[in-house]
DNA sequence: CTTCTTTATGGTCATATAGCCATAAATGCG
DNA sequence: CGCATTTATGGCTATATGACCATAAAGAAG
């Protein structure tokens, strides 16, 4: 069913904000349990400001949330539809193995 | 479950092919019927070049196939998870529209 | 063979993205 | 209050992306 341009600007919006490694790993993370920008800037690796950025960019898709404690801010799972999603891209992995396999066994 | 970098990176390819609102419009006219570049350019209303660089995109990642029939290429769905996708775009989607309704209804 | 049609690709330009550094803002603590 | 800690934001730069135009490549048709 062909959409109109604002839906499908507002969907790529979304989608966008799940095609950074960075962030995958972030929801990963967040997967297991809450943490905050200090945890999740040692599990990243990268500059403090960086991580703050893609949690930002999590934060406006609506794939996260924050609570403020003192001063550091916890961050967790804001929605249930992770795995549907993560399940489409593993599919097309192991889509693109087979692929790969049948070139070597022809 | 943390993973490599290099899954992370394999993974966050598929989903950036998805990350487009005029690829995401190219995947709802494929799930209707087959169609070549000619008719994939009509609905998409860009530049010819534009759409074949963005099927080529959809191509790369796995999501759709092409069979050249003559001087045409028909593009075909390749993948059957894109309802999961999808499913979990809308789902965000729907909660950002309760959050917005929320802030108006206190 | 020449010409037309269809699609893919290279060039160029404008904009978007992501990285780091520096620093502001907010809070807790002495 | 003054200082330390934690997080967010502005500035800057390098790279990536996407748009169009022009054109190459491949096949169909005369």
């Amino acid at each position: 069913m062909i959409k109109t341009k604002a839906q499908y600007d507002a969907r790529a919006e979304i989608a966008k904000a799940l095609s950074h490694p960075t962030r995958l790993l972030l929801l990963d993370a967040l997967a297991e349990r809450d943490l905050c920008v200090g945890e999740l800037t040692e599990i990243v690796g990268a500059d403090q400001s960086t991580v703050s950025k893609h949690l930002a960019v999590l934060k406006d898709a609506g794939f996260v949330e924050v609570e403020k404690r003192g001063t550091m801010s916890f961050y967790s799972i804001r929605c249930q539809c992770l795995d549907q999603f993560f399940g489409c891209i593993e599919s097309v992995l192991r889509q693109k193995v087979r692929a790969q396999q049948d070139l070597v066994e022809l």
